[in-house]
Formats: C-alpha cells, structure tokens, sequence
DNA sequence: CACAGATAGTTGCAGATGCAACGATATGCT
DNA sequence: AGCATATCGTTGCATCTGCAACTATCTGTG
C-alpha cells in the first residue's frame, strides 16, 4: 500500500493486496451461507456458459486457470457431489468430457446471489464504470499475450 | 473471458484470471531461477520496509494478507532458513517481533530482479501509465473499504 | 485486585496444491 | 505397419492452507 514512485509496480501491489483481501471475503460469506468455496462456482460456471454443459478436462483446467493435477481431484470432489459427470469423449479414448449436471446448474444458481452480492459490497460498488472497463481492458490484454506466450 | 453486459462483472472476472494466470507464471520464474515463492518475497519486503526491519507477527499477517496460522508457519520457514529471526517484544509477553536478517535482505534483493523481470513482461509492458493509475486508485478504494468493515 | 472476556501466537487436523512419474492412447515420421 | 514422441488424465508425495481448539497473556469492569 506504500506510494510508490512507478504507477505500474504499484498498480502491480494494489491488484495482488485486493485480490487476497476480497478473495478472502468472498469465501467467508460464502462458506457462511453453508455454500462450497469459489473453486467450485468457476468450474460450474465454465462448463455451464460451454456449449451443451460439457468440457474436456484439459479445457476445463485451461479456463479456470488450474493445473490438470488439480483439476482432476476438484472433479473428484464435484463428480461426489453430484455438480458434474464425467463422460467418455467421442473419438479420443484418453480423454473424458465433464458434464454439468441438474444439481450442478442448481448449485451454481444458488452461490450466485451470494456471489453476487459480494463482489457488489467489496468490488463494484467502489469503482466506476468508466474505471471498470480500464481494468477489463488493461488486464485483458496482459492476460491474451501471457496466453499467447 | 465472455463479453459481460455489465463491465464491472467482466472487470472483477478479468482481474481474477488475470492474477491467476500471471502469478502462475511468476511462481514458475522463481522456480526455475532456484528462489523461493513469491509468499516469502512478501514477508521479507514488508519487514524491510517496517522500522527497524521488524514488525509484530499479527501485523505482519495483516500486511501479506495471511491468516495467523498460516504466518506461523511461513515464520517456520523463514525461520529455519535464517532469513528472518523471532525476538521477544517488549510489552507484551504473548508476542513477538519477526526481524529480517542480514540474509534475508540479501534474498529478498536475490529475488527482486526475477520478481520485477516478470511484473515486466506480464503485466507492465501491456499497460499505459494511465491505465496503471487507474488500477492503483480503483483497486486501492475497494481495499481500503474492505479494511475498514 | 479478581474475574470475564479479548487478543497473541501455536498446533492438530482435514483438505487443497503443484510436481514428477505413470499407464493409456494418439500422432508423426520413415 | 512400426517406432519414437507427445498428449490425456490420474496418482503418490511433499508441501501449503484454513479452521477450530488450545495456552498464555493482557485489558477492562466492578
């Protein structure tokens, strides 16, 4: 939080120091509201916006920024619940598809409020629109050339 | 990464992805350089900032964003690895003070220019003054607010 | 000054994470 | 076709994380 003196280095802090505060937030109220943490929100959400419900693994990981190792045990823990399946891919015997289930739809549709609600009470609220679409835009595109690396 | 109707959602989505996947590759850099994770980084600069070198273990936490477990044990480790040593203060007898060694100063100036290469590439090198700005002030309200609850 | 309640820091536990190694399948080259 | 190489997803391992419980100490109130 110090004043730096090259506006992107601080930029660069404000941007790790918000995002481990609000994260933060956004789990408690989360876990408070007797709901699974956020990890599982993107996953249901990545698959939810994907044309019919499904995804390849590797895809999967690939979006919601996680390594396969990972994502094959948060699967797991999904796959447990109910929230997705795992189906065999047409045409490639290695691979699987998730699939979002009924109750995974549901269980996305429930954290959303909650959600919502907090990324309005701790983000939204304190920037403007005009400074909002700097950010998506400023970020956006450090993101594309990471991923284009 | 879908266009948003609502560009502060899309902004906190893309600042999401955008920490991921840019601390992804900043925890790789280190990594491979044969450094530590950037979670000591921040213990070491915080405590290189404070007076004297040293600061209390629960502000210490406040500052890196830790919870006080999690701070314990990253001490551990700092600790054992003589970067930082844990003093008794004065005043309060349940307390400490975490000071940064001569070694510890010495790694946190090992990894700065790895650390700052990549903050480079990532993300400053895709992004105006301007635009650094912005984040700096917008983020920088979010928290300050968080903090205040 | 005694006691209730708050705060400092640590620890046990269960769960989450990344990395490297693995079996299975696919692909490219000859 | 046959073999080397790459990719898909999973697993073992060591490490890291948060929460709740714990001890020790401090603070405020009567």
């Amino acid at each position: 939080m110090t004043k730096d003196n090259d506006p992107k280095s601080h930029a660069w802090a404000v941007l790790l120091t918000a995002h481990a505060t609000l994260i933060e937030r956004i789990e408690t109220a989360l876990a408070q509201a007797g709901l699974p943490p956020l990890g599982w929100y993107d996953v249901l959400w990545e698959l939810e916006k994907a044309e019919g419900g499904r995804l390849r693994m590797h895809e999967l990981a690939r979006r919601v920024v996680l390594s396969r190792s990972n994502l094959t045990r948060l699967a797991d823990r999904l796959e447990d619940a109910r929230l997705i399946e795992r189906e065999d891919t047409a045409h490639d015997r290695r691979g699987y598809d998730c699939v979002i289930t009924r109750a995974g739809l549901a269980m996305r549709r429930k954290m959303w409020p909650v959600y919502k609600a907090e990324i309005e009470r701790l983000f939204s609220r304190h920037i403007t629109v005009e400074e909002a679409r700097t950010i998506g835009d400023a970020l956006g595109r450090a993101v594309k050339a990471a991923r284009g690396n």
